[in-house]
RNA sequence: GGGUUGUUAGCUCAGUUGGCCAGAGCACCUCGUUUACACCGAGGGGGUCAGGGGUUCAAAUCCCUUACAACCCACCA
């Protein structure tokens, strides 16, 4: 005996997945990167062995955070994309499951500066060049960890073709991107207001901004006019910015303010003379209506400041601190600053209200700082051109969205988008290949700005002309939408077989920042979009629906259960009752579902084992699995100075036995090596007719990416059918091939979600070969449909009477009778197994005992007359529900427009119902008679 | 203000173009240990598919409407 009778997989799995990355098995057979290779195998290999590639099928891994840890996200998303490859794996398809690992800008930069924060030092004392150094020497020691939770994960993908967010090949690409955009003209330099937190000193996309509502105060302050005697009372939940004021606005149709419009005021605590202006963006219905206008802190005031051609007077500097204003606020924080003002303009009797109101107001989403508007200047990207195409291509439908109403929710969203600052003030990133012209230069026939990738220097000399390069760092939003074109190493003018993408799985959260960024840049650089289809998955709640936070402590660590569980009951408890684009419920019954599933599948493995074992021709058989690789021999150790080295295969692995060679001759199993197998018995036809639907369901829903629904047919396959009626029916007749091969086939059909157990599995069959991994999606069973439709009616019998027997008083079990019943009288033992009858056998032809509640069946349980009378309530129940049931369906042909309107087919279902509920009504009001 | 989603059994969710007595897992109740599995087997209870209206022979499914819940974008001087 093989297998022990439980599956535990903590045995198995690292050994497994040290046993497929040996192997090569996620390797793909030809891509650019191993393009030699592949010549060299083909140079080698027999031409039988070499599948030609029909199909290629690849998907690229959202990259992890190379610093961090996966999270359940993380687990959700291998789950899903790891079902997909090893489906399309076993279609044999050229599959390629590109990984990654994300340098994560800001989110490793803060982590970073933590660190260093610890050790009393801040980022000033060091160069940008220092910096980056320092950084990633940082990554370096923490990464490798986040790759081995991948393979714990299962995830199949093609290690050697890792990309890392700083690779050469990525800053190469971005590179010419951004000079292909500086030539076209998309890229300029601007002042603009940028999304500025004060406390990481760098900007922020307008995505990466949190809004959040918070209780504030909305003051009225007295603006006296330059001229006369009169004011105007400005609203505003800034005081602190008055020094930075251009103008007073107010709404050009406000009678109140209509004869002050051109006039002048004097700004309090300053002196300093500003316009009064009308413009639509004053309400006459906020506040007082009159609104101060500071055009260098806030985004609607630049507007204004833009079409009356105001001033701008930045007031906060990058460190917070007031500058530009009265010597006594100077250097204060904008906090001390609003309280100095306010308390300065009440003295002067200029403060005239203070209402407190709920606004919202912009935070970091790293550090909770209050994000400050601030004029700066900038790289931006004109996004319109981009924009414009993507919408063209996306309203074409040329990108398949799942769900689907996610593709209008992106054009929605590109057709409002604003310009795209991509400049970053952090060291950690892809530097920006742009040098300035040194400022003391007043050359004008010179450029200001130009473009060169040598940002490995500070300084550029060119024609005798000192250039300075651009301290910032690009936005990693842009290096990371060109993620499909970098993984898949497309290049201009050269065959791309795996470019598009077949499809972006990808957080419905990230749908603007990284998705639609993907498609535009794909559109710009290649022409074509970067994938065809989009699976969004939503957020993993915890068991009541209620977002993971560590504050809340409803945290699971995917990484957790695979110890607790396994690998695969965690792929199968995340992916049930699960649909794309939703945020839904998760909690560890799920994960214990898909163990006790897996369990399940085991003991069937076990159970068919057992069978042919002591059925068979002893003997023969190879060695256990177990047995040839030592558990305690773990792989994967990060044994490299770089952290991405490929790890040393180990020796345990080279020992095995499997036939296939190692390499990128990727032996294929073209036509499967399946034995010729007959049915012998209704049981037999039926589960090949099970196996062969659940086969084609599942096709289905992993085309439509229902992956939770495959998972609920795999479930009722294994369980409800092949265990509880399958095996239960082959424990009277065996038929040894026919068990191999439906065994066989529903391991395949479960690998794509369960790929340990199943492997494991495969390994410990004594007639198995090679790896599961490797082998080919099962072709179709042959069966006779009318013999498995006579199993269904025995199955039918059977549950009949396993029901009566709970129904009956007493926990006994009675002989049963049959009369005139060819199926019972053709299949008696096995009906006695499957319903543990103490004995099958004919009727002497007068009914006896209890009827069992078929139509179309003569079958008695011969039991004693006081029984059958203490069982005749259950029997008034059941007559009862019958004829409910029946006069339901005869309402329905009672009604004349049914009977001619609904499709034929129906009615005629409609009638035989009827029929056959007349009969039985009929046999079970006899049988009352009878006990009466 | 604009957009999106959800409301189906105690819980978490399926239900593909409208059509067999509305399904699954978990939980619950009863019984059980027979050639694998108690991470088990057999049987069972439980839903007027959020409310209202409409279209249809037929609606959880399509349309309108109300309520509740969640999310995204914009704005909030």
């Amino acid at each position: 005996m093989k297998f022990a009778s439980a599956y535990e997989p903590g045995e198995y799995e690292s050994d497994i997945y040290a046993a497929w990355e040996a192997e090569k098995a996620f390797q793909p057979k030809t891509t650019k990167s191993r393009a030699k290779n592949a010549r060299k195998a083909a140079e080698n290999a027999s031409e039988e062995h070499i599948n030609p590639v029909d199909h290629t099928y690849s998907i690229v891994m959202p990259p992890p955070n190379a610093n961090g840890n996966l999270h359940i996200g993380h687990g959700l998303t291998i789950a899903l994309e790891d079902s997909l490859i090893r489906y399309h794996r076993l279609l044999q398809d050229e599959t390629w499951y590109i990984p990654g690992a994300d340098h994560a800008g800001f989110e490793t930069w803060v982590v970073y500066e933590r660190s260093l924060e610890k050790t009393g030092h801040t980022r000033f004392e060091y160069t940008r060049d220092e910096l980056y150094k320092n950084v990633w020497d940082f990554v370096a020691e923490q990464r490798g960890n986040m790759e081995l939770q991948l393979r714990a994960l299962g995830a199949s993908c093609a290690w050697d073709d890792l990309t890392f967010t700083l690779d050469d090949k990525v800053v190469k690409r971005v590179y010419e991107t951004f000079e292909k955009m500086w030539q076209d003209g998309l890229i300029y330099r601007g002042e603009k207001l940028v999304n500025y937190c004060p406390k990481h000193q760098t900007a922020f996309a307008d995505i990466e901004v949190e809004h959040k509502d918070e209780k504030g105060f909305l003051w009225d302050i007295a603006y006296p006019l330059a001229h006369g005697e009169e004011e105007i009372i400005v609203s505003t939940t800034r005081p602190e910015t008055l020094f930075g004021d251009s103008a007073v606005a107010v709404n050009p149709n406000d009678a109140r303010y209509a004869d002050l419009v051109g006039q002048t005021v004097k700004l309090p605590l300053s002196g300093r003379e500003i316009p009064i202006v009308a413009d639509e963006h004053a309400d006459p219905t906020y506040g007082t209506g009159a609104v101060k206008i500071t055009p260098a802190h806030d985004y609607d005031d630049f507007e204004v400041g833009n079409r009356h051609d105001l001033e701008r007077i930045r007031v906060i500097d990058d460190q917070g601190k007031m500058q530009n204003v009265p010597e006594k606020y100077l250097g204060l924080t904008t906090e001390e600053c609003r309280k100095q003002v306010l308390k300065d303009l009440k003295d002067q009797g200029l403060l005239r209200d203070e209402k407190r109101i709920l606004h919202s107001v912009a935070h970091c989403y790293k550090c909770d700082t209050v994000i400050e508007p601030t004029l700066k200047e900038q790289w931006f990207i004109d996004v319109e051109t981009l924009a414009k195409a993507a919408i063209r291509h996306l309203k074409k439908g040329e990108i398949k969205f799942y769900p689907e109403n996610k593709g209008k929710v992106l054009i929605n969203y590109l057709e409002g988008l604003k310009d795209w600052n991509i400049s970053r003030q952090i060291p950690w990133g892809i530097p920006i290949p742009m040098f300035r012209k040194d400022p003391e230069n007043t050359d004008k026939n010179l450029p200001e700005w130009i473009f060169d990738t040598h940002v490995e220097n500070q300084t550029l000399e060119k024609d005798g002309v000192t250039y300075y390069r651009d301290e910032d760092t690009f936005d990693t939003w842009f290096s990371s939408s060109h993620w499909p074109i970098v993984c898949t190493n497309w290049a201009e003018g050269e065959e791309s077989p795996f470019y598009p993408l077949n499809v972006m799985e990808t957080g419905a959260d990230i749908l603007f920042a990284w998705v639609a960024r993907m498609i535009m840049m794909g559109i710009y650089v290649t022409g074509s979009v970067p994938f065809k289809e989009v699976y969004l998955h939503g957020l993993v709640l915890d068991s009541h629906g209620q977002k993971m936070s560590k504050s809340k402590g409803n945290v699971l660590n995917p990484l957790e259960l695979v110890e607790k569980y396994g690998s695969d009951a965690f792929r199968l408890g995340i992916l049930r009752g699960r649909s794309a684009g939703l945020n839904q419920a998760f909690s560890e019954d799920s994960v214990k579902t898909g163990r006790n599933l897996c369990n399940k599948l085991w003991n069937i493995s076990r159970f068919v084992q057992e069978l042919i074992d002591t059925n068979n021709e002893a003997g023969e058989g190879k060695p256990f699995f177990a047995d040839i690789l030592p558990a305690n021999e773990k792989m994967y150790i990060p044994d490299d100075p770089d952290g991405f080295a490929r790890r040393a295969v180990p020796p345990a692995v080279q020992r095995m036995t499997f036939s296939r060679e190692t390499g990128a001759a990727k032996k294929v199993f073209t036509s499967p090596a399946q034995p010729n197998v007959s049915t012998n018995s209704m049981g037999e036809d039926w589960i090949c007719r099970e196996i062969t639907s659940a086969r084609e369901d599942l096709m289905a829903e992993m085309q439509g990416y229902r992956f939770a629904e495959a998972v609920e047919t795999l479930h009722s396959l294994i369980w409800d059918k092949y265990a509880d009626w399958f095996l239960e029916s082959q424990k009277m007749y065996k038929n040894l091939p026919l068990l191999k091969r439906t065994l066989e086939d529903i391991l395949k059909l479960l690998h794509p979600f369960a790929p340990f157990v199943t492997e494991a599995i495969w390994q410990n069959l004594s007639w198995t070969d090679g790896m599961l991994i490797d082998q080919s999606w099962p072709t179709p069973l042959e069966y006779d449909p009318i013999s498995a439709e006579n199993f269904d009616r025995l199955r039918e019998v059977v549950s009949e009477v396993r029901r009566t027997y709970q129904d009956i008083p007493g926990n006994k079990k009675y002989p049963l009778l049959f009369g005139d019943d060819s199926l019972v009288d053709d299949n008696q033992v096995l009906v006695q197994k499957l319903t543990g009858a103490p004995s099958v056998s004919p009727s002497d032809g007068t009914p006896k005992g209890i009827r069992i509640a078929l139509a179309n069946r003569e079958l008695y349980l011969d039991v004693d007359e006081k029984t059958v009378k203490e069982y005749s309530d259950a029997l008034d129940e059941r007559i009862l529900a019958v004829g409910r049931e029946l006069n339901a369906l005869n309402a329905r042909m009672m009604n004349p427009n049914y009977v001619d309107k609904a499709p034929k087919h129906l009615v005629k279902e409609t009638e035989d119902a009827i029929k056959e509920k007349e009969s039985l009504i009929d046999r079970l009001k006899k049988e009352r008679d009878l006990i009466q």
